[in-house]
DNA sequence: TTGTATGCGTTATCAT
DNA sequence: ATGATAACGCATACAA
C-alpha cells in the first residue's frame, strides 16, 4: 500500500477519517465543519501523524510565508545581530526567512536576487551592494542602509543624527580638538551620512576638526601613519576621535596603545553601531548604538505591510549614545557637570 | 490578458515561442531538443522574464533543495559563524538555507521541526537542547555538538583533545597550578568533554588543578568569589586558567584585571572555540579553535549524502591552539624552550 | 453543512 | 524529436 511508505496526504487523511478531501481541507484551516467530522479528521490527522505541505499550499496560493534576506555575511557582528532580529521579527508573524550570504559580492546579490523569485518568496529584504540590483516589480523589497530609487523603501538608522551626536558627546566630554576616521565603501548609501553630521555637530559646538578617510581598498596602515604625524613629544594633537564604526573604532584603539596614547585619558574614542563582543557583555567601546530590533521589526512591517503605495521612501531610526570605556567615565561627567 | 499581470509560466514561454509544454520544459532543463526549438524558446524565456517556479517543482520532485538550520541565535559569534559557513556549503550545493533562531527554548526547537517538515525540507542540520526532540523518520537530520541517538550522526569538534590540548599548552607555557572554569547547559552534550579531556592533561603533564563548574542558572559572581578565595597576598594561587568558552574567557580576564591580577604575566588563560571580536581581527584571548568551516562542510555533506545506512554516530573534528595574547607570547616561548 | 471537481506550474509518460 | 496528458497535494468554487 502506498501511504505506508511515502507522507501522508489528505486523501490519506480523508481515507482514515472516512470524510471528503475538503472537509479534511477546511478542519486543517480552521474553517467551520460539523463536530463529528471535525473530530474524526483530528483523530485521522493525529493517527497518520499528517502535516499540511507548504509546496503544495504555496503553489495553489502563490503565497508562500518566505522572506529572503541579503546580507554580506552573518560573522561581522552587526550583520549577525541583524539577521538575528530580522529572523525573530518574521518568525513572529510566521514566516519563514531564507538567508543568502553574499559576500559584499554583486554578482551574488543578483543571483540571489534570482533565486529567491524562483522561490516565489513573498519578499525580499537586502543589505546590499550591487548599483544595478535588478529586482522583479512584483516583488516587494526592502533595502537596509542603502536608497535604491523611489520604489523601493529604505530603512537605516539616523546616521546624520548619529554623527551630529558623537561630535556633541566629544564637546560635552571635554573633547576641543577631534578627528573623524572613516574606511568603508565608496558607494552612495546611508552610513555615509555620519560624516556630515559630525562635521554639523562640530561646526555647531565649535570644534575644530580633521579628517582622514580612506576607501574599501586602502591599507589600514595608512590611519597609523596619520596618527603618528599628529603626535609631537608622545602627544596627540586630538583629544577625541570618532570612527565610522565600532569595528575601526576597535582597530584605532589598539593603534593608539601602541603608540603607548592612553584611551580615554589621553584621547576619547566614540564608535558606531553599538557591537558587545558577546551577548550580554559591555560594549566594545563608548559608540552610537545603531535600534537594530526597531530596524528589523521596521524592514519586514513595510515588507508584509499590504498598501504598497503608502511605502515611505526612507525611514530614519534614532540613535543613541552608549559609554562603552574608551570615553570618560559616565560619573565623572556627572561631577563636572554638576 | 492574464499574462500581464501575473508572473509568466511555462505556458506563456510555450505560447510566445509557438511549441509545445514539454518542449519548453525540456529547454529549462537542459535535455537534448532540436536547435531551433531551442533557440526559440530561449527567446520567449528572456522575452518574457520567466523563471521557473520552484515550489511547483517541489511538489512534483518532493524534492526541494532546502535545508533547515536550528541554532539558538545568531548573535552569539560562535553560532553566527557556524550558521555563516554552513550557508556557504548549502549555497555552493544550490541548496538554500532556512533560519531558524530557537532561543535555547525546547518547545521552539520542536515547533521548527514540524515547521521544516511541512516545508518539505531535505533536512535538518541541528544545534538543540530539547533531550526530546520528535523527528520523523524520512527527515534527514545532522546534530551540532550533542548526539541524538546512533540515528542520527552529530558533528563536532574534537573537545576531549582540545581539553587536553589547553592542558598541555599550560604545562608548556610553564604553569603548574591550573584551574579549569565551566559555566553552561548541564544537559549530556559535546562540550562537556572538554573537562574530562583537561582533567586527562592535567594527570599526564603532572600539573595540579582545581575545577569550578557552574550551571546556567548559576550567578557569574560565583566565579568572583572563587578567584577572590584563591587569592594571598595579592598573588592567586593558579598560574593558569582554562575557560570552557571564549566567552567565559572573557568575563574571567576582566575579573582578574579587576583583581589587579595581569594576564598573561601573573596568569595565562585559554579558552575554546576561536573567537575574534570582528572578522578577521585578532582572537580575543588564546584558544583552542574549533574548526568551524570543517565542521559546516562536514554537516552538510552527511545530510546530503545519499546512502544513509553508512552514516557515521560521531564525527570528532581536530582543534587547534591559537595565541590571543593572554598566554606567553610565542616568541618568548621559542626563547626559552631553544 | 458536506462532497466533488478543477486548477495552480511542473515534470514525465506516452503516443505521434 | 515533439506534443498531448496525467499527476504531484492542496484549496476552493460549485453542486448536492
Amino acid at each position: 500500500m502506498k501511504s505506508e511508505h511515502s507522507v501522508p496526504t489528505m486523501k490519506d487523511v480523508a481515507k482514515e477519517a472516512g470524510v471528503a478531501l475538503g472537509t479534511v481541507s477546511k478542519v486543517v484551516n480552521g474553517i467551520p465543519v460539523g463536530e463529528s467530522y471535525r473530530l474524526r479528521v483530528e483523530e485521522a490527522i493525529k493517527k497518520l501523524n499528517y502535516q499540511v505541505n507548504s509546496y503544495a499550499q504555496g503553489l495553489k496560493a502563490s503565497k508562500t510565508y518566505t522572506v529572503a534576506l541579503l546580507i554580506p555575511n552573518t560573522e561581522e557582528p552587526f550583520f549577525a545581530s541583524l539577521v538575528y532580529h530580522i529572523n525573530l521579527a518574521l518568525l513572529r508573524r510566521k514566516y519563514r526567512m531564507l538567508l543568502c550570504s553574499t559576500d559584499f559580492d554583486s554578482d551574488q546579490e543578483q543571483e540571489y536576487v534570482t533565486m529567491a523569485q524562483q522561490n516565489k518568496v513573498d519578499g525580499i529584504i537586502g543589505l546590499t551592494y550591487n548599483p544595478h540590483l535588478q529586482i522583479e516589480e512584483n516583488t516587494p523589497f526592502v533595502a537596509i542602509d542603502r536608497s535604491m530609487g523611489t520604489k523601493i523603501p529604505c530603512v537605516a538608522s539616523d546616521n546624520f543624527a548619529g554623527g551630529q551626536l558623537a561630535a556633541e558627546k566629544l564637546a560635552d566630554l571635554g573633547c576641543t580638538n577631534v578627528a573623524f576616521l572613516r574606511i568603508g565603501s565608496s558607494l552612495d548609501n546611508e552610513p555615509n551620512k555620519r560624516k556630515a553630521g559630525f562635521e554639523n555637530g562640530c561646526l555647531s559646538r565649535g570644534l575644530s576638526y580633521e579628517m582622514k578617510i580612506l576607501n574599501d581598498g586602502d591599507a589600514y596602515e595608512e590611519f597609523e601613519s596619520f596618527l603618528s604625524e599628529h603626535i609631537q613629544d608622545g602627544k596627540l594633537s586630538f583629544d577625541g576621535i570618532f570612527c565610522v564604526t565600532d569595528r575601526l573604532a576597535y582597530l584605532i584603539i589598539k593603534t593608539l596603545r601602541k603608540l603607548n596614547l592612553r584611551v580615554p585619558e589621553d584621547v576619547q574614542v566614540i564608535g558606531f553601531d553599538g557591537i558587545r563582543p558577546f551577548q550580554g557583555t559591555e560594549y566594545i567601546c563608548s559608540t552610537i548604538v545603531q535600534p537594530v530590533p526597531e530596524i528589523a521589526e521596521m524592514c519586514v512591517n513595510l515588507l508584509l505591510q499590504e498598501n504598497l503605495s503608502s511605502k515611505p521612501p526612507l525611514v530614519c531610526l534614532p540613535v543613541t549614545y552608549a559609554y562603552g570605556g574608551t570615553t570618560r567615565e559616565p560619573d565623572s561627567l556627572f561631577i563636572r557637570i554638576s
